[in-house]
DNA sequence: CACCTGAGAATTTGATCATATTCTGGTGCC
DNA sequence: GGCACCAGAATATGATCAAATTCTCAGGTG
């Protein structure tokens, strides 16, 4: 994932020995991208130590860097929630992804190989799979999964370091407008965004990965005008 | 400056109620900007207890959110220390640089007003006083300035604080080179950018912010090489 | 008589610290 | 050269203090 952020780099044969500010964010970073809370929801320190079961000192640590992550939101006083998007946020992070994530495509594109093209192709399949069964929870799995794992052969560490923060933006939007519309209506570039790594076209993957972005953002778009 | 990570909002008439843990964040925020910390220097908590006299939690935090933020490194094991770049993250930092930075220009240029303008225009000038006499620090102080003064007024707060985010990683290094090359080398292309704000052409702006980037990133790149 | 308002207490939550425990890296002995 | 030990630093806990929100209950008003 990041190389800044994730530093213990997942000893292989030791799972067990990360540290405790590690594993809290972890966990809470998964709460947010996959929804399992809702933007505008408090987030406190005290109710983290009861449902992760981990000391204050930890669940400090991980809630300072998610809120530097733009994850969670300080709200002046003391407390923290997760943010809630106004069309003027993503109408940014419509740009912002849009640069970044081309950007990856391309460097992607040079660079993976045929191997590596089919493991993405297969996480494109459990994604159909997810849609099809509208199972609204696999499905963000899927697609979180499918986007890191295309930039993780970017080797473009700083850019997808940003790309990665700009996803835990906007999760739990995605979250609630995928739950409210359910996953039948979403776009999948993604058979697009295939064609373009296997015939190794640069642009192609680029202009792929733009549609995509552009559809799912205006996805959120339409839901959270919905929701007015 | 970030929307997201400065949250007290700087209560106007009670500037000593921010909490420790925020002050720390500025101080070695400020340290590692302006170049007080080289890269590949170590990073101790016990050290900044001491050095900057405040509680180890409110230390941790802010080495967590700097973390975070990319300014400092965690090496693995528990070792922190201020990242070295390499030409590779360079690359990537001109191709981030360029496109969030330019786009923040453009926006700036069609909602920033004649006062404003004059505000950038001063802090220019106490930039080129800084070049003529070789004061290292304050062209550090006074260039960074500009362009955070110049960002807040695009209205793009996330954009912003991507920008902020870059500065951070290329910061020490800017020093390095600032300190071994002198200011005089230095790109200046602030007055373009000024022109260009005052015509409102954003697209003049955007070119001036890419040319002021790209010769600063080259210029880094230089004195990195010459340290070989 | 019902309802709104506001002062102040009570409670919840966050911030900080002192301390115990665990881990890393280095040193010196075999 | 390899292994055991040691010093120092980081991690994690729980207690304590401070701040903020919420609740409650008078008092006043329509």
């Amino acid at each position: 994932m990041t190389e800044t952020t994730s530093p213990p780099a997942a000893v292989h044969g030791n799972p067990a020995k990360l540290p405790a500010h590690e594993i809290v964010y972890q966990k809470l970073r998964a709460q947010i991208l996959f929804g399992e809370l809702v933007p505008g929801q408090a987030v406190t320190i005290q109710g983290l130590v009861e449902t992760l079961e981990a000391g204050m000192t930890p669940v400090r640590e991980a809630i300072r860097r998610l809120i530097s992550d733009g994850a969670l939101m300080f709200q002046g006083n003391r407390r923290v929630s997760v943010p809630l998007l106004g069309a003027e946020d993503i109408e940014e992070l419509i740009f912002a992804r849009k640069t970044i994530e081309c950007e990856l495509a391309r460097r992607a594109t040079i660079q993976i190989s045929a191997a590596d093209i089919e493991e993405l192709a297969a996480i494109d399949n459990a994604l159909d799979k997810a849609i099809a069964t509208g199972d609204v929870a696999g499905y963000l799995v899927q697609n979180y999964s499918f986007h890191t794992a295309l930039y993780s052969h970017a080797n473009a560490p700083i850019l997808s370091d940003i790309a990665d923060r700009l996803w835990l933006r906007f999760g739990p939007s995605l979250r609630v407008v995928s739950g409210r519309l359910g996953t039948q209506s979403f776009p999948d570039r993604h058979k697009d965004i295939l064609d373009a790594l296997r015939r190794q076209d640069p642009e192609m993957a680029a202009l792929a990965m733009e549609r995509d972005v552009f559809e799912g953002m205006e996805h959120v778009v339409q839901g959270l005008r919905a929701a007015n």
